[in-house]
RNA sequence: GCUCCCAUCGUCUAGCCCGGUCUAGGACAUCGCCUUUUCACGGCGGUAACAGGGGUUCGAAUCCCCUUGGGAGUACCA
């Protein structure tokens, strides 16, 4: 039997970063197995869903590369169409079949009269099951007789009174007991059926082989489980993965901060860094390893390394597989993405060889493709210089003066655009050996002479990229400073 | 309330199914040191956990029970 997985989202909102995960999971098992991933849109409350977010939703998936072989934009005739609330017949067509064979009934109780009944049973410490006319088989030519007249009753489902086993991948054996859940709703009263309803008739009907879901499901799972034998359907596999919390262990949602992907693809987080962090939540590889890409667990993925509690969503390790996975990419990618940005003009101007060099520095101080930039007009495009304690001290040794005026001279010859390196040796070399510097005086005299900084990248590197009118002015500044302080 | 799920460092986790190799391993964070000048890179090292109590057993992080704690469900939401 082939594989067949599927991510159901509600188009209410954003793609969430616990829907990300669990559709990452349905993603790499299809791959794992060679099966088809499926995009269903579980669109059934009108109330909430909104068309707009169904292809948000779509873009972010895109974006962390999360790529479904079947769903609305690409269907299979097959099994066509994938969004519910374009199935009704379907579901229509399924309850009437359970009617006909007393398995569901159509039900009249209005909002009050039901609110009355859970009342009732809340009061003689009962659990709130339906027992309202409608489940008694007499009636239901009075009802059918009703419905012929063009009422529109509930369909509601009679659920067996009998307990019931499901084999988990995660959770193993879960057993149910009988009474657990009276009989529910299948399809409103507006005709819109309910999700759990609609969940079964879809996954039967495009022959899901797993359902790889959040734990938040689990207790539904036992009104599937009764659909699924009224139907007389073949069981899939089931994997309920744990849930996503926030730092106060509390269900990941909007008030713990980002929890959108949107907002991560905005700050410069790189899709695979996002797939990596939340694969790691409640998975583990088996090399224990921690920094992979999507095909690395190709072959590797499966569903026996789920763990059983609830992972907290951290933001700093994601920040650091971010960092990992920066560092891993080709400067040529990354100076794409920068080319895109706003935010690096300036670094966008620059010839692209400096960028090239640039980029091979600065990813080793940053964590995010924007920190690039930012990290360029710091450490190489800054002319401010800020007169900290720890500069003023290096300033206030004797042998800095002779470096800055030294290299005032020797920066006042050049007429090329940048300082070579074989200058900047050849200007060490001199300092070293006509100036009789050494040692700590003469590496940080010369760093904070040309940087204005005390601390910094190696000065081989970061040299060559900084602009000699830049150097200039800081040199002037220092010197300024200098004798303003002597006078 | 009832039902279901879960319980290893602050956090993510390995180990648990098939008890001994676990004086419990890795990663993030944190602290310290090193890296022929510095450093946010890198390297090395430290602090830090089997929720509690009972069993079973020669032996339990691993199996069983209870307690406690956390989470989820209990809708004509998904």
């Amino acid at each position: 039997m082939s594989v067949r997985v599927r991510f159901a989202p509600s188009p209410t909102g954003y793609l969430h970063i616990g829907g990300a995960r669990t559709a990452l999971y349905n993603y790499l098992y299809a791959k794992a197995l060679g099966g088809t991933f499926i995009l269903r849109i579980e669109d059934t409350d009108i109330e909430r869903s909104n068309a707009e977010y169904e292809k948000l939703q779509i873009d972010d998936l895109k974006w962390l590369g999360i790529t479904h072989d079947e769903g609305p934009d690409k269907p299979n005739p097959k099994y066509a169409p994938y969004r519910q609330s374009e199935r009704s017949a379907i579901y229509q067509k399924y309850a009437d079949q359970l009617i006909e064979k007393d398995l569901a009934y159509y039900d009249f109780c209005t909002e009050e009269e039901l609110e009355v009944m859970k009342a009732r049973a809340e009061a003689e410490g009962r659990d709130p099951v339906y027992e309202g006319k409608w489940k008694d088989p007499a009636n239901k030519v009075e009802a059918l007789e009703r419905v012929k007249a063009g009422e529109k009753p509930a369909i509601r489902f009679r659920a067996p009174k009998k307990s019931y086993t499901l084999k988990d991948k995660v959770k193993g054996d879960v057993t149910y007991p009988a009474n657990m859940v009276g009989d529910f709703v299948i399809v409103r009263s507006n005709g819109l059926p309910v999700y759990n309803y609609c969940c079964v008739i879809d996954d039967m009907l495009m022959e899901i082989s797993h359902v790889i879901r959040g734990e938040d499901h689990l207790n539904n799972t036992v009104r599937q489980l009764m659909i699924y034998e009224a139907l007389n359907a073949k069981l899939p596999e089931f994997a309920h993965v744990s849930l996503l919390i926030g730092s106060d262990r509390q269900k990941l949602s909007k008030r713990h901060g980002a929890t959108s992907v949107n907002l991560y693809r905005n700050e410069n987080y790189l899709p695979e860094a996002m797939c990596n962090y939340l694969t790691l939540l409640g998975w583990s590889h088996p090399s224990e390893t921690d920094i992979f890409s999507k095909s690395d667990l190709f072959s590797i993925f499966s569903l026996e390394r789920f763990s059983g509690h609830a992972a907290m969503y951290d933001l700093e390790k994601l920040k650091w597989v971010n960092g990992q996975h920066l560092k891993k990419m080709e400067n040529e990618d990354i100076i794409k993405m920068l080319s895109g940005m706003p935010e690096a003009t300036g670094f966008n101007q620059q010839d692209p060889a400096w960028k090239n060099t640039a980029v091979t520095l600065l990813k080793q101080y940053a964590d995010f493709v924007s920190d690039i930039p930012k990290k360029a007009e710091e450490m190489i495009f800054g002319e401010h210089i800020e007169m900290k304690n720890e500069l003023m001290e290096i300033l206030g040794w004797e042998t800095t003066p002779k470096i800055i005026d030294y290299l005032h001279g020797e920066m006042n010859k050049i007429t090329t655009p940048f300082v070579t390196e074989a200058e900047l040796t050849s200007w060490m070399d001199f300092a070293k050996k006509d100036l009789a510097i050494k040692g700590k005086p003469l590496f940080q005299g010369i760093r904070a002479a040309l940087t204005g900084q005390e601390h910094g990248p190696d000065l081989k590197l970061l040299i060559p990229l900084t602009p000699v009118s830049i150097i200039k002015k800081r040199l002037s500044l220092l010197s300024k400073t200098k004798q303003e302080k002597d006078g």
